[in-house]
DNA sequence: AGTATATCGTTTGAATTCAAACTATATTTC
DNA sequence: GAAATATAGTTTGAATTCAAACGATATACT
């Protein structure tokens, strides 16, 4: 069939490649570039760790917990970077699946305490070794000489950006 | 509150009250920061635009049209990296709003063919611009030196990861 | 003590995204 | 030319996220 605007073909395997398309300054602009790559990491990981039957965020989550026992659901969100409400769905899961023991914290009523249970420990290396996997990927496109100072790159834009 | 920015103290275990989280493997790895990094950026990016009215989904949007007049909804779904499906209700706000227009394209019938108005040139004027203090500000923080590679590698994880 | 303020976690509502199913058109095959 | 196949865009449903409002609890201030 005919190519719409004769702007994209058939790729090698038969995936449609835009390739004409003109970005314009997107092609040059970090935020951009951010995105489309974060999506794609993301992406990746997705499907590396749907077998185990988790989500980046659920993994995560269990890091941190593994990392922090007994932290609070408001602390897990600051360190996840995300909004404490995002957190209730996501810890309501690993409780009711058995892979997170939640406890009111002795002295605050309001705090929850939060730990991994021994499933959540197996669930959680299961997941690890599929990051490792993942992570040995991208260390191959970037590099091992650029890896310390990207890696310090985002740091600085997670941390410093306004 | 007892314990200001820190975490709260959880007493018995001797597990200390760290005042700071402990990351452990998500400190060094690629996905965990890129992540961390795309969404400070892309918030600090909507606080800019947001007195503009628009999305940063939307800038890319007027951008590609822009760029590629009489694009179709399925060439800029790939060109911005996402779902055809996720494009109907941005073009359809675009559209209503006056920024965009949307014709069938001639000789075949189900595709459109998006062209921005001037008042769609006029508004992805005002977020060029606003786009351009954001770039500038993240130019800072990465360093003139770095900028460029640190770019190449986002596009070599964008395309190739698996 | 009693009131005002702050914090913890949840609820609710809006956005944004993907994936699969669907419709309408177009092309290809027989 | 009719049937099978492919493509453009929409609809629907599920996830994930933020932000604001809320109830329960804790702390601070008078």
């Amino acid at each position: 069939m005919r190519n719409g605007s004769g702007r994209s073909r058939r790729g090698r395997n038969g995936e449609t490649t835009a390739e004409s398309i003109k970005f314009g300054p997107l092609a040059t602009w970090v935020g951009f570039n951010l995105r489309m790559a974060q999506e794609s990491a993301f992406q990746a990981f997705s499907r590396r760790s749907q077998d185990i039957g988790e989500s980046p965020g659920r993994f995560a989550t269990l890091t941190l917990i593994a990392r922090n026992p007994g932290i609070s659901q408001t602390d897990l969100s600051l360190a996840a970077g995300r909004d404490k409400s995002s957190l209730t769905p996501v810890v309501e899961s690993l409780v009711r699946r058995g892979l997170v023991a939640r406890k009111r914290m002795r002295g605050d009523r309001r705090t929850y305490c939060l730990n991994l249970t021994p499933a959540g420990k197996k669930t959680l290396g299961l997941l690890t070794r599929c990051a490792l996997r993942h992570e040995r990927n991208l260390d191959r496109l970037i590099g091992g000489r650029d890896r310390k100072r990207f890696i310090e790159i985002l740091k600085k834009i997670a941390a410093e950006i306004e």
